[in-house]
DNA sequence: ATCTTTGCTTGCATTTAGCAAGTAATGTTT
DNA sequence: AAACATTACTTGCTAAATGCAAGCAAAGAT
């Protein structure tokens, strides 16, 4: 995988892994929506194509950011988890949050707005501390196993 | 520009904005290395493509992310600094450099090293700040005037 | 007056993303 | 058990973004 890197700067590599256009949305799904299958990506209000989905999907699993697993009593769905570098990446989803709100709204005036938002930017630390805590509660299943 | 946001997420509509593939290591090559000139980001070890470099520049420029100037004394060279705005894309930065740091070693061996990425995981609002103020020093002039 | 530097643009090739349709395996309903 | 529906894909084609090489005009240096 090291032929994939542009150059040996972190800020550039990371760039490399999740810097296209859905990575990172794909991960805020699975952060701050709940959503673990295939079709739940799919339904989502960025409405992803199923090929990209796929591959991104893969991508993800090799840089082992997500898991792929099924639940004991179902055979056809798979379930995505984040691992502990996926949930390392709420500091950087958390920071684009804010700076879009800081930021774009003149260019983008239907952005959501309101409590999560005021609360992500009023106590920064505590509130990423509180999506992964929140992600880990749910997905408790797959962590703990 | 309404049109280009996929949906009314400010994560989403973060990546809309900065999340290609060079957006956010041109703004990191103007914080973090001082460069301003067209020359200067050509000659990065990135080695960016020169109509994508331009057509980042204005794209950037439209979103009022960079400003685009020119010294007193030379006619020809374009100065590039950052906004407010783009300054206030350090955390994102910070942060995607961290996660390198500790998630992508084992797949890109040769990632830098040392000091620096030590401070900035130490020290992360100070190092934030220190940038910041490193990068407003430097470019006095062009953000006094 | 000529040469070099800077900041581009243009044309073409390649890669990545998007859309629509198809499909195989599993699960559900009658 | 047969038919239908759901899930998680793949395939083929189109469109958009990126990459490469060359060219070029304006400004500055020699």
């Amino acid at each position: 995988m090291e032929q994939n890197f542009r150059c040996n700067c972190p800020i550039t590599s990371a760039i490399d892994v999740v810097g296209d256009k859905w990575s990172l949305v794909i991960i805020k799904q699975m952060l701050t929506e709940g959503k673990k299958t295939f079709k739940d990506f799919m339904e989502s209000d960025e409405a992803i194509a199923t090929n990209i989905l796929s591959s991104r999907l893969k991508m993800l699993e090799q840089f082992k950011i997500i898991n792929k697993g099924k639940l004991p009593e179902n055979k056809k769905t798979n379930i995505y988890t984040l691992t502990d570098k996926g949930i390392a990446l709420t500091p950087i989803i958390v920071e684009l949050s804010i700076w879009s709100d800081n930021n774009l709204r003149e260019f983008h005036s239907a952005l959501y707005e309101g409590e999560q938002i005021e609360m992500i930017r009023n106590k920064k630390e505590k509130f990423i501390n509180h999506i992964i805590e929140n992600y880990k509660k749910n997905n408790w299943l797959q962590h703990g196993v």
